[in-house]
DNA sequence: TCTCGTTTGTGAGCGGTGCTCTCGCTTGGT
DNA sequence: ACCAAGCGAGAGCACCGCTCACAAACGAGA
């Protein structure tokens, strides 16, 4: 255990490195939560912070790659709290789970609403997410999948159909993801996955004003045929 | 008939305006398609056009009354789309109509990708879709409605289970949307037509990068299910 | 046909942005 | 104790959205 602080910096300079970072990033989030990704300035979040913009950059080297850092933070809140969510559900059915887990990924939007814009929403400018967010972004999907196989080795599921023509790339997509669930479950999981944030955008950018009111009781009903869909059944 | 071109322009003064206003949406749609809704520039715009920027703001009195006249553009562009894809499948069965107008959407999507994410993406800075913009978004809506309607009406359609609580909001959305319909059809739709766009969403935003290879298929398939869990059966 | 008010285009300008570069100060490790 | 590396400051570049005062072009009514 010599080494037991090897990841805490080893000097104060480096120390002082983190916290202007985090420092940065705390003061952009605060500015994304108010006005949205696209008015994010980078010398707005200098002058919060008492310093001069060109300083900001010793720091990020521009403001993609602020957005980035916010975009992985984002990711990996929005993760966490599905994963806390997941956790308080030990004791439930697995679609007891997967209900509790969409819930906690529509709150945590709900909450976040330009946080899960950035990730969300239309990728920025001519931004394509770099290979460093692919872990945090998959955190969510892992949880469902994990639900699902707890569902499958406890009590089997209902396999929906799969056209021929869609084999090969259920095959692959298994092998890939969840080589010990059915392809059939795979394929429509990674359905729903997608669904279910279709269904979270929507409320969230608008496009159910004036459609639907009682959101949260649609929301639940929505997931949870979901769940139905990739097999779980809420009894067991 | 003496007021036959009543709309077209009194002077060729008013003529000239809607050129003008025309040639500024069509350059700025170029803009739009080449770097996204970020990057487009009233003065670039303006530059390429030939004219001073300030002249541009005679049209459109700010970049975001711009960018709602593109907005309500690509709603009807979307919409068109979907509509043809509607007509073209006239003797078809409501499931194969069905899945043929959400190809046709997912197809405008790829084609027009940044068109696409300004409607459906996270809405640009502080902006909230003004009241003009929903007759035009709704048209896609309004499709998968009216294929419902055709299967109810010809066959009827598998009703599926509505839970009690959710059965006042259900039946407050059918009375707004869809009276002729029962309310356990019209919530599912709802949900459809949000995860439609999840689905479609996922692909366009890179969501689907090293996971779901054959878009095209996997795409049919998933909007099949949706159609089948509205209620339509492939074989009527 | 002339005229006068409206419409349109011009150019300068304001305050803001991302980003670069050079300059000195501070400081941590040798 | 020194020196290179790290860091902040400040000026500056090119661009942005948007405003304003002004001049030219225009068309409808006298």
């Amino acid at each position: 255990m010599s080494s037991a602080d090897d990841n805490t910096p080893r000097g104060a300079r480096a120390r002082a490195r983190i916290e202007v970072t985090a420092a940065i990033k705390d003061e952009a989030r605060r500015q994304l939560a108010i006005d949205g990704a696209a008015k994010l300035s980078l010398r707005a979040v200098a002058r919060e912070l008492g310093m001069v913009s060109s300083a900001l950059y010793r720091y990020f080297p521009s403001r993609d790659d602020l957005l980035t850092a916010l975009i992985i933070d984002a990711y990996n809140a929005l993760g966490e709290s599905a994963e806390a969510a997941h956790r308080k559900t030990a004791g439930a059915t697995p679609a007891q789970r997967w209900v509790a887990v969409c819930e906690a990924a529509r709150d945590w939007a709900l909450g976040n609403p330009h946080e899960y814009a950035l990730i969300y929403g239309s990728p920025v400018p001519g931004y394509s997410a770099p290979q460093a967010t692919v872990p945090a972004a998959s955190r969510v999907g892992l949880l469902l999948i994990g639900i699902t196989r707890e569902a499958y080795q406890r009590h089997g599921l209902a396999k929906p159909r799969l056209p021929a023509e869609l084999r090969p790339e259920a095959e692959r997509m298994t092998a890939e993801l969840a080589p010990d669930l059915p392809p059939e479950t795979v394929t429509t999981l990674v359905a729903a996955w997608a669904q279910l944030y279709g269904l979270i955008g929507f409320e969230l950018f608008g496009q159910f004003n004036r459609v639907v009111e009682d959101r949260t009781t649609f929301f639940r009903h929505a997931v949870g045929q979901l769940a139905h869909g990739v097999g779980l059944v809420y009894g067991e």
